[in-house]
DNA sequence: TGTACATCAGTGAACGCGCGTTCACTGATGTAC
DNA sequence: TGTACATCAGTGAACGCGCGTTCACTGATGTAC
């Protein structure tokens, strides 16, 4: 069984101690919060001296950065995966809206420290022109063309409708936490039937009517 | 001149260190941002020793539940303002969800302290059923039912526009402080230009085209 | 009107805490010869 | 294949810091008689 070698201690050098800080700081987010993500718990948390994770982030700042993008590429796949999925062109932003939101229900820690850091950049994460051809973003922005939802030869309409859609569906995530809505949720008899009947007031995705 | 008396150090008792203590608060907020709200911050900010806070408040909870009440006031108060100014029925949608995100520009740091104890409570402030005629909820819902944005018999429909609008200010209010809406910003001429041409997109308060 | 005294609203020192970061160090690894 | 040595990736102790909160205290206020 080689149980010695299973079982022992971590040798000195870990292997990869980046790797495993930040799982150790997604483990912690999500069972004690963003409030707890401090660098000496993320190091106790990986079963590493205070001092380890400098040899691998310059500072704080750096580990959350890293915590942070593995969250947007997890939001790039869960959207992706929900365009995919998607029965009609018709019902994709709405599919893609829900599976957003359930995101952050199913991660809401981390999708602070998403938006925390963002804020303190004031930016969203690529600079949207030279975003990758995979981010939720491109998803958001290609459906929406598809689906009729935006002139395709105006980029300004193009990207307003982008950005519409991306605000709505972060304002029902931050939103849909609070207790006030435990009624409608079970009025319309569960949370994800809450969210489609959110996102059906905002118009998602249905081509406008003028003003 | 009597200039002992207006010159003056603060006399023991304090008169109102609940009220200045809040203004410390705000100051600071907006001065330094949210990280820098702690309870002997604010004392310092208003003069007065560590312990004296405790006279007022239970803890440090406390003070920022009071700060937050207070910017939901604000707020309460801003669209208020904005619904009386709309020219027209048609437009006051769009004026209140300016008047908004134009108060969370004009008051990030109060904005998130609002919404971070908020979150903490896991609720808005008040219980959306008791709330207060003049509350801001109010308003927008009693201007949606008007310009026909929801259906008057029916309060699920009600509930569900109002908070469908809520998430959609909120949403924009959130992003509009990212550095990448800045150029639609320049090309629309202005940031309210930019509000307003979201809240276009979003189709907030037309009618909704049944899909 | 004056005085004794309870109550109120401050003070300032102290508590223990966890934090981010630095430092001199040491054990492990890998490369040149 | 063996050895010297540079480099890498850890350790653990220490730094100074600001925090929330408590405590015994004291100065000011106001009320009963």
């Amino acid at each position: 069984m080689r149980e010695s070698q299973v079982a022992e201690a971590r040798p000195y050098h870990h292997g990869d101690l980046s790797r495993a800080l930040i799982d150790a700081a997604r483990r912690l987010l999500e069972a004690e919060g963003p409030s707890a993500l401090s660098l000496r718990a993320v190091a106790r948390e990986a079963g590493v001296s205070p001092a380890a994770p400098y040899h691998h982030f310059k500072d704080k700042g750096e580990l959350l950065e890293a915590v942070a993008g593995e969250g947007w590429d997890m939001l790039d796949a869960a959207i992706a995966r929900a365009r995919a999925q998607a029965p009609s062109i018709h019902q994709a932003l709405n599919e893609i809206g829900v599976a957003y939101v359930c995101f952050a229900r199913d991660n809401p820690a981390l999708y602070r420290v998403m938006y925390d850091t963002a804020r303190d950049r004031e930016a969203l994460p690529g600079d949207m022109a030279t975003i990758n051809k995979d981010s939720a973003y491109c998803k958001v922005r290609d459906t929406l063309i598809e689906a009729g939802g935006a002139d395709p030869r105006d980029p300004i309409d193009i990207e307003l409708a982008t950005t519409a859609a991306w605000c709505s569906a972060h304002g029902l995530a931050e939103m849909s936490g609070f207790k006030q809505f435990a009624h409608l949720k079970d009025a319309l008899g569960g949370e994800e039937a809450f969210f489609r009947a959110i996102f059906q007031h905002m118009g998602l995705g249905l081509p406008r009517t003028p003003n």
